[in-house]
DNA sequence: AGAATTTTTTAGATTTACCTAAAAAATTTA
DNA sequence: TAAATTTTTTAGGTAAATCTAAAAAATTCT
């Protein structure tokens, strides 16, 4: 068993974890977490300790077996609840992820394996997320960054990386929400900006939002 | 904003508060939540420096309007939890305590309303307690414990005063739930035991037991 | 390579929620 | 009402999670 805190410094190794041997390091961690990089030094000996990470000084930490599958758990629990929240609930897609940061920290076998049946062992979150199964599995998603479409290109929103009210706010009043249809027209050599297709209309996008839109062509 | 454990302090003083005026006993609720003295004195100083109590040195704590509002916010979702547990996922009412106090923690007004409307604005709990409604306002039941009912008595079972897996198993495999008709028939003078008629059949419950179920006549 | 910069760790404090032991106040008993 | 008992508070300390400032290591630049 471990605190909250434990916890979240688990999920945030492994929401930075890009490739399967990389070590996350300090920094990156202490930005996700908004907090000191000496904060996160003393956090990776306890959970070095704990067994939970290996942890290389100077260097940054990689979740072990048991940290992975512990993160996993957490992981699972938080997209759960974004659906409950929705399906169940009618929360819209931007005002489930804070709710669902508390309650991905509940600690209840059963309560998880009892939603997961009342929701009906649904694979995806409203961002698109996969939801892995009790025992950790789950497919991963093929796609592609909006921002990385050339103009003639076309497909289906089918996520987000960044879950942040505003954003999806944002892509919301666009339309922009997953499985729309999109055709890129154009990409400004200038800002990075797109223009794209979406219901016969033409709008365009900037850089940034782009790039937090993933697409599967 | 206040942490888990001042609420369940708040919580406690509520729920040992029998009388409108009555100050709670530093002892009453360190036993409660099973913690020392000392530490209570710590944390009573610390609500009444938030306003959420009333605390007089070697007297005791008494909810402030604030604290009341507050405790009673907490009761409200640990009840509307519990139901959901029962009513939507299916857990029986000796398994949904415990996870209701983890959950009665999670901080959303958006989130209670929505459960609340999705349950239909339940009146009661699995145990047959009131849930406060969002303005804190609930109806007090009237009810006698069962151990002070006389030979010769008869009413039905409305709550119990005691929310542990053990006892409301044991009352389960009785028959004694909620709703259930009784008839006291006996009262042993030697160990309180009660004999009481239900279906049609004679069951024997000890005082211990008998005093923590509520009944309506 | 050596200097400059960035990243990470260590050292030493702070805050919160606990604890034990001892002192003080209140209550009960004789 | 004085003594004994119970209740509560105070004093002083610990562990977890944080912080700032300074030292140390690693990386990047010239
Ligand atoms: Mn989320
Ligand atoms: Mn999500
Ligand atoms: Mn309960
Ligand atoms: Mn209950």
């Amino acid at each position: 068993m471990q605190s909250f805190t434990e916890e979240n410094y688990l999920k945030a190794i492994y929401h930075l974890t890009e490739q399967p041997d990389q070590y996350v390091q300090t920094n990156a961690i202490a930005e996700r977490l908004q907090t000191k990089a000496a904060s996160v030094t003393d956090m990776m000996k306890k959970l070095a300790d704990k067994g939970l990470i290996d942890y290389v000084r100077y260097t940054g930490a990689k979740l072990t077996e048991t940290g992975y599958q512990t993160a996993v758990g957490i992981v699972r629990k938080h997209r759960l609840w974004e659906v409950f929240l929705v399906e169940t609930l009618n929360f819209k897609w931007d005002e489930v992820h804070d709710v669902a940061e508390e309650l991905e920290h509940i600690n209840s076998v059963l309560l998880i394996e009892r939603l997961d049946e009342f929701l009906g062992f649904p694979r995806t979150d409203p961002h698109g997320d996969p939801i892995p199964d009790k025992h950790g599995k789950f497919e991963k998603r093929s796609f592609i960054k909006l921002s990385k479409l050339t103009a003639g290109s076309s497909g289906t929103v089918t996520g987000v990386s960044e879950h942040s009210t505003p954003f999806l706010k944002h892509l919301e009043k666009l339309g922009l929400t997953l499985g729309a249809r999109i055709e890129v027209s154009e990409v400004s050599e200038f800002d990075g900006s797109v223009e794209l297709v979406l219901n016969n209309k033409n709008i365009n996008i900037s850089r940034d939002v782009a790039k937090h839109i993933l697409i599967n062509t």
